[in-house]
DNA sequence: GTTAGCACTCGATAAAGAAGAGTGCTAACA
DNA sequence: TGTTAGCACTCTTCTTTATCGAGTGCTAAC
C-alpha cells in the first residue's frame, strides 16, 4: 500500500493533535479540524489502512488511534516544522560568563527544563586528547606541595602533594623547569614509561614528587571522564501522564541519577550525531530501558579548541519534537556565539 | 493526665509498630505482641487516653492508631535505642581517599542513600571565615593568566584573568610578592578598600590585575555558599506509599533539585546543631513546605581546620530513626578519622 | 482495674450498571 | 470508484451499590 498525499496529511493530523492532547485521536476529530473536507467514515478507512501501515496504533477497540513508533520516526524524519523558540534567560546568563564550566553547565541545564518543560542532561565537554599546557608546582605549607596543571582548553586541574620534608625554593624551581620542559605540549598518550624513567633520574630524590606530579596529570587528562553529568527537570516527567505512574516515574527518576547510565547515552549520541550533531531516540531506540516510553533529543555543542560535550532532552513520546529541536538549534548557536566572544 | 510507665510502653509499641509496617496499629495487635499481658480493650482505654493527650491520631472512626507528630517528637528525643549501622562500603571508598571534594562528597551521599533508603543532601564544607594562604599567579598564554588561590583548609580556586599584552615575568613577580604580602593570612572581612587602593596604586599600570585577583579571591571564599549541595537517592521517595502519590512525589523531586532549599535547610540545621551535631526534624518542624509529610535528619560533619558542613537525610515520618541516626553518627567518625588520618 | 461481648463506623474492594466515544461494516449515493 | 450516512457493536470510564472486615467505644460482669 502506498502513502499518498492524503495519508500523509491525515497522519500528520493525527500525530499534531496527539502530540498536543495526549489523548487518542478519533476519526471525527480529523474530519472536523482538518482541510481535508472528508466525513469522518472516509478518515476512518484511511486510518485503517495507516494502522495496517504501522504508523498509529489503536490502544483499545473502540478508542481512537495513536502515532506509533514508526509513526513517530516518519514525522520526525519528513514531517517536521522547526519552530524557532528562544530559551528565556539564556542571553542575560551567558551575558555574565561563568568562568567555572561547572556552574555554567548547571545553569544551562536548569534554564532548558525551565523553558521546555522536560527533563535535561548535559555532559561537561570532553578534553580528550588534550594537550598539557602548563605546569606549576608552589608551596603551600611545610608539608604540603600544591601542583597546578592547565591542559589546553584552559582546563585546570589541581593536585596536592604530601612531602617529608620542606624543599627548597631552588629545588622547587628546578622541578618545575624539569617537568615543563619535558611535559608541555604532550598529550596523554604520548607519556611514555622512559620519558617518566627519565625524568625521576633527573629529579633524583625528589623522584616521587614527579611520579606524584605525573599521575595528577593523567588524572587532570581522563578523571572526568566518568561522571561530569548535570541534570535538571527530573520533577517535570510528572507533567505527562504516560510517564507520571508511579512505575514509570520512579524508574526514571532513578535513572535520571545514576550518571553511568547517562553519561553511555549521551556518548553515544555525541558518536551518533552527523550533520546539526542532533539526534532523535524514539521510545526504545535508546537503550537506556527505563527510558523505552520516552523520547531522547540530543544535540553536541562545541566549545573552544574542540572540547565537545553533548546536552540532551528526555520527555514522552509525544514531546514536541518541533520545539524542542529548534530550542536546541538555537541554544547551539548561543554557546557558540559565547565561546567565540570570549576567544 | 500523666503518661505513666505503661502508657510509655503501649505509645512504643504502636509507634515501633507503625515504622515497620506504615499501617495503623490496632489494639489487638498490641496485646498480641507485647510482654504487658494486656488484653485488646484494656489497651483501648489506654489508647483512648494517648489520643486525647495528642500523642496518637487515629486517621478515621474504625481505624488503628497512628503516631502524631507530637508522639514521633517524644520517641526521638526519650525512647529511642540507636541500633549503631555500618555504612557498607563506606570504608573502602573512603580508603581510595578522594583528593576531588565534589567526588567524595557525591560518592559519600550515594553510599548513604544506598544504605538507608531514603533520600540524602550533603553540603559541602563551608570555608567560612577562611584565611588566605597563598596566591600564585603565573602565565598560561600571551592573553591569559591563571591565578591560583588557596585558601585555608587547602581549598583551591582557579580564575584565569585577561590582559591586553603580556606581562614580563618580573612584572608577574612583583605582582605575586605584593599580593601575598599583602593579602596571606587574611579573612574576607580584613580585607577593606583602604588596603586594595594601596596595591592597586603600588601595582601602578597593572592595578586592573589586583582587582582582577581580589574578586577572584572574594569570590574563592564567598562562592560555594550558594549551590555546592549533592543529593542522592530521591527515587527512594518511591518506596513509602504515603510519599509516593504523584503530588507528594512530584513536589518532593522539585524540592531535591531546588539546590537553594536544600541549601537553607541545611544551613539552619548546621546552625541549630548542638552536642553531638545531630538535628531531627518532624513532619513540618523544617521549613520546607514540600517536606511538611516528611522527617529530615541532619548531622553536621567537620573535616580539618573547622571546615564543617551539613548532611541531611530525608524520608517519610515513619522513618527509621534509631538506624538512621547510629548511621549518621557512625559516618561522623569516619569522616572524621578520614581527615585526621590524612594530616 | 481488667476483660468479654456487642453494636456501630467507615474505609476498602468488588460487582453491576450506565454513559459515551469511537470503530467497522453495509448500503446508498454521486 | 470513491465518499458518506447510518447503525450495531466494543470497550473504557465513571458512578452507584453492596459486601466485608478491621477496629473502635461502651457496657456490664468479673
Amino acid at each position: 500500500m502506498e502513502l499518498d498525499e492524503r495519508k500523509r496529511k491525515i497522519l500528520q493530523a493525527v500525530i499534531r493533535n496527539y502530540l498536543e492532547t495526549g489523548e487518542p485521536v478519533g476519526s471525527r476529530t480529523i474530519s472536523k479540524y482538518t482541510d481535508l473536507n472528508l466525513s469522518s467514515a472516509t478518515i476512518r478507512n484511511e486510518m485503517a489502512d495507516l494502522e495496517e501501515m504501522g504508523y498509529i496504533i489503536q490502544p483499545h477497540t473502540s478508542a481512537g488511534r495513536i502515532p506509533s513508533d514508526k509513526g513517530y520516526r516518519f514525522y520526525v524524519d519528513t514531517m517536521m516544522e522547526e519552530k524557532e523558540k528562544e530559551v528565556v534567560g539564556m542571553k542575560e546568563m551567558l551575558l555574565e560568563r561563568q568562568d567555572k564550566m561547572e556552574v555554567l553547565l548547571q545553569q544551562v541545564v536548569k534554564l532548558l527544563a525551565q523553558n521546555t518543560n522536560y527533563a535535561t542532561m548535559i555532559s561537561a565537554p570532553k578534553t580528550h586528547g588534550n594537550k598539557v599546557k602548563f605546569i606549576q608546582l608552589s608551596h603551600v605549607d611545610e608539608h604540603q606541595i600544591l601542583a597546578v596543571i592547565v591542559v589546553e582548553g584552559n582546563v585546570i586541574r589541581n593536585h596536592i602533594l604530601n612531602v617529608e620534608e620542606k624543599l627548597s625554593d631552588e629545588t622547587l624551581l628546578k622541578l618545575n623547569i624539569l617537568l615543563n620542559t619535558h611535559l608541555n605540549g604532550l598529550s596523554l598518550s604520548e607519556i611514555n614509561l622512559g620519558m617518566i624513567a627519565a625524568m625521576k633520574q633527573q629529579a633524583g630524590i625528589h623522584s616521587d614528587i614527579v611520579g606524584g606530579v605525573i599521575d595528577a596529570v593523567a588524572g587532570a587528562i581522563q578523571e572526568e571522564e566518568d561522571l561530569q553529568i548535570y541534570t535538571s527537570g527530573a520533577s517535570n516527567f510528572f507533567r505527562y501522564p504516560e510517564l507520571a505512574d508511579q512505575q514509570n516515574a520512579s524508574n526514571l527518576i532513578g535513572t535520571f541519577e545514576e550518571k553511568k547510565l547517562l553519561s553511555g547515552l549521551l556518548q553515544e549520541a555525541g558518536n551518533d550525531g552527523a550533520g546539526t550533531g542532533i539526534q532523535v531516540y524514539i521510545g526504545d531506540e535508546n537503550m537506556v530501558s527505563s527510558m523505552k516510553d520516552c523520547s531522547v533529543v540530543t544535540a553536541t555543542y562545541e566549545l573552544e579548541e574542540g572540547m565537545r560535550g553533548t546536552i540532551g532532552i528526555v520527555g514522552p513520546k509525544r514531546m514536541d519534537y518541533d520545539k524542542v529541536i529548534g530550542t536546541l538549534k538555537m541554544l547551539q548557536n548561543q554557546l557558540d556565539e559565547l565561546y567565540k566572544g570570549k576567544r
